[in-house]
DNA sequence: AAGTAAAAATACCACCAAGTATAAAAATGC
DNA sequence: GCATTTTTATACTTGGTGGTATTTTTACTT
């Protein structure tokens, strides 16, 4: 098996299980023997790395598409609302976070990428909300930077949420409420 | 050492540093031999359950104490919001919530307590909105049930936040923002 | 086709987990 | 004060973990 299709694997079970899921259990799924997973990643925490990393350009490459496109602000949220909410490739939750909650067990250089990914997303955000004032199109009172902080919050909770199988269309509506704060 | 010494150990180890506590940590921690841990709680399923039901007690009775008072709806919600984002009793987050992200690592017995909790929360909370509706200090649009999710959502939320770290100031501030959809 | 280099599969190691049998010790009954 | 019973501590079993040494197979070069 490609070492691509091996990360493929990992990642998804990492996504669907959280970080808990054994070296061993991967190589099985994977049809892969455990040297040549070592002898590729050269440890777990080298697998839970590039399973993060695999995952975070995914998702960042859908947001930063999103943010850049020339749909309105309010679009934008709707779109990052319904997409966080309802889209079935969250219907386990996101991987990021369940990283992030497991963190005390994570190795040194995941770790690192967890505290390196959540600055590059709050960072995104709040020139998403910089250049929508510019515009004129958000009127808010937050600062660009708290309200970049509030929305990944919100996101966080949309995503545990869906981990825990709360209903797609319940997600939504907490997260239109709690997102209906930036409009003012 | 007394059980409740050892269930109080095991409470705030699972609380500061979740449920992926060992048993043998515990054990050495609390100065007690394994076997008598067994005999008082008979697995560590029955250990962490205990742990749940009596942090569960603890904050269900604060919880209740301070949703009965003769405060005003928005001074108990104020209340709420400064003991979760403020307390330095959750300065390491919620057993509970943490407990409900660890789910499918869980016993049985245990991951059946955190449904039960979860339950008993939402309808507490579900109460609080129609008492305080039928009393007109609550105008807000929702139903009372939804209310009572969101709000749960949201303590929950806050409860994860300050497990990472986020600055107490910063976890009320999302909180204000967060619940002040209620209010409308 | 033969010999060599690389890859993969098996088997293994040390360690730590939950849970328990057994030996030591302490407390109790008489 | 002695025997019995109950508690406590040590030591053990079984199973799973991350990680690796060794052997077998595959593939490639000439």
């Amino acid at each position: 098996m490609s070492p691509e299709a091996v990360l493929q694997v990992a990642t998804d079970a990492f996504w669907r299980e959280g970080p808990g899921v054994s070296v061993n259990a991967i190589c099985q799924r994977a049809g892969v023997a455990k040297p040549s997973l070592y002898r590729e990643f050269g440890s777990e925490d080298g697998l839970t790395l590039a399973a993060l990393d695999h995952y975070a350009g995914m998702v960042r490459s859908q947001v930063e598409g999103l943010l850049s496109s020339e749909l309105s602000f309010a679009a934008k949220l709707e779109a990052l609302i319904a997409f966080m909410s309802e889209d079935p490739r969250y219907n386990h939750g996101c991987l990021f976070v369940k990283m992030r909650a497991a963190r005390p067990d994570l190795g040194p250089k995941t770790r690192a990428k967890v505290a390196e990914i959540e600055a590059a997303m709050v960072e995104t955000y709040t020139r998403f909300f910089r250049s929508s004032r510019k515009k004129g199109e958000w009127l808010g009172c937050m600062t660009p930077r708290f309200a970049a902080e509030y929305l990944h919050a919100q996101i966080g909770l949309a995503a545990s949420q869906r981990a825990l199988g709360v209903k797609p269309a319940t997600v939504k509506l907490c997260l239109q409420y709690a997102l209906s704060a930036l409009h003012r």
